[in-house]
DNA sequence: GAGTTTGAAACT
DNA sequence: CAGTTTCAAACTC
């Protein structure tokens, strides 16, 4: 425990440090603690060591602000696998009860002074990981960058009846009347203070709570979002943000009540007055403008929320999320990517930080994701990926996903989500990530901003709600098991699924987390991404050939018997991915990629070779170096990915929610080598010979992983690798902990603290 | 829409 | 850990 909250507060002060010059940084005896050495504590060998070993001390490293400190906590765990976890887990439902006490509401109504909220916060929170991460926000006001994670740990913090009031005003004019009576509820979470995302997160929030009342809510919100060009572009441009803060205009494009908009701004003028952050914001109109945009991503979010069970996996990526932050645009995709993440995120929400999260945590394939993979899903191309940064894109995915579009929607849901980070095409996932977190964000986020409406637009009326969307018809699992897909895919089952006796609601939040830790306590991976894209490759090849590189792969691979991989019975081909060693499938027909396609097995064995002995640490070595390369951040390599990838995506899964944080590290890890892989390769063209090399790249990853100590696959022809179940102690964390060390550190710090 | 097939998930 | 059962999606008719 001390150890997880250590590194929490920690990371709340980097962010805070790096954010807002560490206004906050002192406001709690724990954080002076971590404050004071702040950069000598980041030198000390046991900083370095957590940030190896987790996606958060990535998070912490990159740019904190962005991060979801929460969320990252929740990635800790992986390493530290225990009770921890799943206390955050719980801690993270629970916080939306919490919200609602009506003391609490008291509390935050009130302007409570930095040391007060965080005290509160840590009276709610077990976790006082969590609850430094509110304080920080709290604390400073957060630029209107902030990440909507940390948007959402400011709503814990006092919150303003005003904002909440307004929020309230616009939830029922959107389609919400049942709100109404909820938005009282809903107030105390929703804080303006931490600025644009943060209405939106808090709203993620309450809306898993509120999740039912929403379900109804949401399409009429997405609806009218999405029919309403203006609303769309509301979220698009800062500028229409602007437009936003007229209270005619946004009424206009926004569809909204005036009322609702009048809400807003005194809501903002309110807040602008209390809170720092909100002089900040107020400073600069693209706050403003995000800001508004929260309020209405926040509604938005609602709809999609109530699908979402959790995957946070998103970690959050440091550049990029300070990078996005800078851009008010991205901000907003931000808060888009939170809305997508929360549709459909069981847990609470994802970050919100950047689309990339999203990303991120789509990198890996959740389970979800594959099913929404579908086999003709193609790797998402890098525009395409751009456009699924795009919020609005992300948001109709995450409306409704197509059962047999899941892959679209996933996609463009995922990307949002996580999460989820989960449900989106790996291609995708990864693309979106590596563009964020390198080198152009910026460019990609101005790109985001111009073009994302027009796809997003385009996606919406194109795609996603034309179809139908993801449903399940379980009858005796009561949705509660992996067999339920939508289960599986962290999202609360909707009225369109034809299920019996269900419990995967959020009514049965309680029923549905302990479902989820039992099955992550058998599995830690089992709400993680089942396929990998590890190359760029995917994204030429997929798209030039159709057949996805053989840096995709499913992780435990399939085990066909009959199917011939050419089915979606088999995962890998429902994935859209080939078969790799890790498949113990029989007759092999997988059009993305036979398991004994000459050259794959070729490569894995030779790479297994190398693997063992000392190699390996050479060969580890090499893929880091390409990965750093590719990526040209440290942060990359460092988190894992995660930052980018990593620790915001795996998040996607595990953190927020899962009791074990474990998995979403894992996942997220993965899911991170991939991107950054990809992203080197993106704009190579697909030859034969790079084939190979992705390949032989790819496998030297996953090779690298069994060294590492990740389980997956020991032997080309081992069974399928088992997760990271049994090593509890090599996670995923633990794989992105080492590739850390090889970079960063050269050898691995003991765990126990210094004496 | 009902029934069958299939393979993952869950169980023993 | 291996084998069996259960389950629901995918598929076929």
């Amino acid at each position: 425990m001390g150890d997880d909250d250590g590194v929490g507060l920690e990371r709340e002060s980097e962010d805070v440090d790096a954010t807002e010059a560490g206004d906050v940084a002192t406001d709690t005896p724990q954080r002076k603690q971590i404050n004071t050495p702040v950069s000598n504590f980041e030198e000390s060998p046991v900083f370095n060591y957590l940030n190896n070993l987790s996606p958060i001390a990535g998070v912490r490293s990159v740019h904190i602000t962005q991060t979801y400190n929460s969320l990252n906590l929740a990635s800790l765990p992986s390493v530290f696998t225990s009770p921890h976890v799943s206390t955050i887990k719980d801690s993270k439902f629970l916080r939306r009860h919490h919200l609602r006490d009506p003391s609490k509401l008291e509390f935050s109504s009130e302007n409570v002074n930095k040391a007060s909220k965080q005290q509160e916060v840590a009276g709610i929170f077990d976790d006082s990981s969590e609850v430094q991460n509110f304080s920080p926000v709290s604390a400073s006001s957060k630029p209107p960058h902030l990440p909507n994670e940390l948007s959402r740990t400011v709503t814990y913090e006092p919150v303003n009846l005003d904002s909440d009031v307004a929020l309230c005003s616009v939830m029922q004019t959107k389609c919400i009347p049942e709100l109404s009576g909820s938005c009282s509820t809903l107030g105390p979470s929703m804080h303006i203070d931490s600025g644009i995302c943060q209405i939106g997160s808090e709203i993620n929030i309450e809306g898993a709570s509120h999740i039912d009342e929403e379900k109804e809510v949401s399409d009429c919100d997405w609806n009218n979002l999405l029919s309403d060009e203006g609303g769309l572009s509301i979220f698009e441009s800062p500028i229409d943000s602007k437009s936003l803060n007229d209270p005619s205009q946004k009424s206009h494009e926004a569809g909204m009540n005036d009322m609702s908009f009048q809400h807003k701004e005194s809501n903002m003028n309110e807040i602008a007055e209390n809170h720092d952050l909100l002089v900040s914001l107020s400073s600069e109109a693209g706050d403003t403008n995000e800001i508004v945009d929260g309020e209405l991503a926040s509604n938005i979010q609602r709809g999609l929320r109530r699908r979402c069970l959790l995957f946070e996996m998103t970690g959050s990526r440091r550049k990029p999320l300070t990078d996005i932050s800078n851009v008010g645009p991205i901000t907003l995709s931000h808060s888009h990517d939170n809305i997508l993440s929360n549709d459909k995120c069981l847990v609470p929400n994802k970050p919100k930080h950047d689309i990339r999260r999203c990303n991120l945590s789509g990198i890996g394939l959740h389970l979800n994701a594959l099913a929404s993979t579908s086999v003709n899903h193609k790797v998402g191309k890098y525009e395409e990926l751009n456009t699924d940064k795009q919020p609005l894109s992300v948001f109709p995915s995450a409306v409704c996903l197509n059962p047999s579009n899941r892959q679209e929607q996933q996609k463009d849901s995922l990307v949002a989500s996580s999460s989820e980070m989960d449900m989106l095409p790996a291609g995708e996932y990864i693309s979106l990530v590596e563009d964020a977190g390198q080198a152009s964000e910026d460019v990609l986020n101005e790109e985001l901003v111009d073009n994302s409406a027009k796809k997003k637009r385009q996606k919406v009326e194109s795609g996603g709600e034309g179809e139908s969307c993801k449903r399940c018809k379980c009858k005796k699992s009561k949705c509660l098991k992996l067999y339920c897909e939508c289960f599986a895919a962290g999202l609360y089952c909707v009225e369109p699924c034809a299920c019996h006796e269900c419990f995967n609601k959020p009514i049965h939040e309680e029923n549905v987390l302990a479902a989820r830790n039992q099955i992550e306590s058998r599995n830690p991976l089992a709400f993680a991404p089942k396929v990998i894209r590890s190359s760029e490759s995917m994204i030429d090849v997929g798209e030039e050939s159709g057949k996805t590189p053989a840096s995709a792969r499913h992780k435990r691979g399939c085990n066909c018997k009959k199917s011939g991989c050419t089915k979606k019975y088999c995962e890998c081909f429902q994935g859209g991915v080939g078969c790799s060693i890790n498949c113990r499938c029989e007759q092999c027909k997988n059009t993305f990629g036979r398991k004994h396609g000459s050259s794959y097995i070729r490569m894995e064995v030779e790479l297994e070779k190398d693997v063992e002995g000392e190699a390996c640490e050479s060969v580890i070595e090499k893929n880091l170096q390409i990965r750093t390369v590719q990526n040209g951040a440290e942060q990359n390599t460092r988190f894992g990915l995660p930052e980018t990838p990593l620790p915001s995506d795996r998040q996607l899964i595990a953190p927020p929610l899962s009791s074990k944080s474990m998995r979403p590290p894992r996942s997220t890890f993965l899911a991170v080598e991939s991107s950054s892989q990809e992203f080197g390769k993106l704009n190579r063209s697909q030859s034969k010979f790079k084939k190979h090399i992705n390949a032989q790249e790819d496998e030297m990853s996953e090779n690298l992983q069994p060294i590492m100590g990740d389980v997956q696959s020991d032997s080309p022809n081992s069974k399928r690798a088992s997760p990271l179940h049994g090593k509890a102690g090599f996670t995923p964390g633990l794989r992105s902990s080492r590739k850390l060390i090889l970079q960063s550190i050269p050898s691995f710090p003991s765990l126990t603290p210094k004496h």
